[in-house]
DNA sequence: CAAATAGTGTCTCTGAGACACTATCCG
DNA sequence: CGGATAGTGTCTCAGAGACACTATTTG
């Protein structure tokens, strides 16, 4: 019967199962965005040894590891960037993709506020416009298209899901934050509209102070967004 | 320099480049899904091999092999079910999640036609409800739950993508189908100018013949639906 | 002609967008 | 008080939905 052939089945000495076939192997590669207020959508690149070239950051998954930790791990060692919260595009299965051999990789992106790369390696990564990020190897710049499509999806839905402003922010600081991903301009009624009427922020009574003119209310996430809508 | 490390590269004795990591197994679940006019959206499963319940078809992913051609192999070998256009999902990447060992399995879906399946072996699948799937193994519920969201929002942009209809299709027979995708029923007229005012259908001229009542139009899918929107 | 189904015109109402007005701070 | 920024009320217009009317076939 063929499915046994599918899905053959071996046992090592101590009775552990193994499974009798070839194994890729298989990486991650990131597009890291980063809202900038004067350059607009930045994705971050990384110098790639023995390829000349430019690229996302990338590492292969090590035993046992989950992906969004091979994730993390490459951001902080390539680039020098902490805690990073990543999302999953999909998985690249051309097996002629990579001369190294037989690598699945599996795309990933992720979006950060840019005081977050402060600490970031100056040598090996520079900061290049979602519009514009030069030259790259294999299939990366479809990656970085992907991920700001994905991007703009979830900003569509929720006020601020991956927490590039902190805990409470103003009506301003959120509308702005929302024109550069979605890189156009909003109404500042209708912006706030969409906000408040929708569920997305909740108020919370306070003010910033210090302001030139009318100090704003600052607001919250909303609790639960999705069940909202 | 850690980065060495992590991208460490070796070579085999004739010169091909070989990555000295303990390496997962992939497999592929998937989701077949087929609109049935009677008992709406259905899922395809299949009985497991060595242990007792149902789950949905996967298979280990072979060496070289693409995705998408592990998914079709895996619904003919375990359903007798041909000619399918998988869409990836996501991957899954506990490591403890398989028994067997470590295995990232790489979600599917897809979308047929009833009368697909006309050759499927009905003594190991079974079609149920997407709604009641019954008890499944692993994270398969998530799989079908998923697979079902994906499909309502393929078909809220798109006339007919995944041809589930043939080339040509009446209005009427396109509203089926999108009311057992939609779990809802259409208004007639306003159905057919989201189709036609969109674009996303075009008018051939033709009619059907033999029906009762006025003979219906036949349309087409457009060109480029998404340039449209 | 009656029944059945397909195709089209039109009315209404909601919601997004645009705009204007009011409110509150600093200097 | 004037400038600057925040917050709110209202008008308009487009699009979705509901409904009714017309068109074309079979028996």
């Amino acid at each position: 019967m063929l499915a046994l052939v599918t899905d053959k089945i071996f046992r090592d000495s101590s009775g552990r199962r193994l499974i009798d076939y070839p194994r890729p192997s298989v990486a991650v590669d990131s597009a890291l965005l980063i809202p900038d207020p004067d350059r607009g959508l930045l994705v971050l690149e990384v110098k790639r040894e023995n390829t000349s070239g430019w690229g996302l950051p990338g590492t292969f998954l090590w035993e046992g590891e989950r992906l969004a930790d091979a994730v993390r791990r490459s951001l902080r060692v390539k680039a020098g960037v902490e805690g990073v919260e990543p999302h999953q595009l999909q998985v690249f299965d051309d097996p002629k993709r990579d001369d190294r051999g037989w690598v699945l990789s599996v795309a990933h992106w992720a979006v950060v506020a840019p005081d977050r790369l402060a600490t970031r390696i100056l040598d090996t990564t520079r900061l290049m416009p979602v519009e514009k990020p030069g030259r790259l190897i294999y299939d990366h710049q479809q990656i970085i298209t992907s991920a700001v499509a994905h991007l703009k999806s979830r900003y569509r839905r929720e006020a601020d899901p991956d927490w590039v402003l902190g805990p409470q922010f103003t009506m301003r600081d959120l509308r702005r934050l929302h024109q550069i991903v979605a890189g156009r301009l909003f109404d500042r009624d209708v912006f706030r509209r969409e906000m408040t009427d929708k569920g997305l922020v909740v108020r919370t009574g306070e003010r910033i102070e210090g302001s030139r003119g009318r100090p704003a209310e600052l607001f919250r996430r909303a609790k639960s967004p999705a069940s909202r809508a």
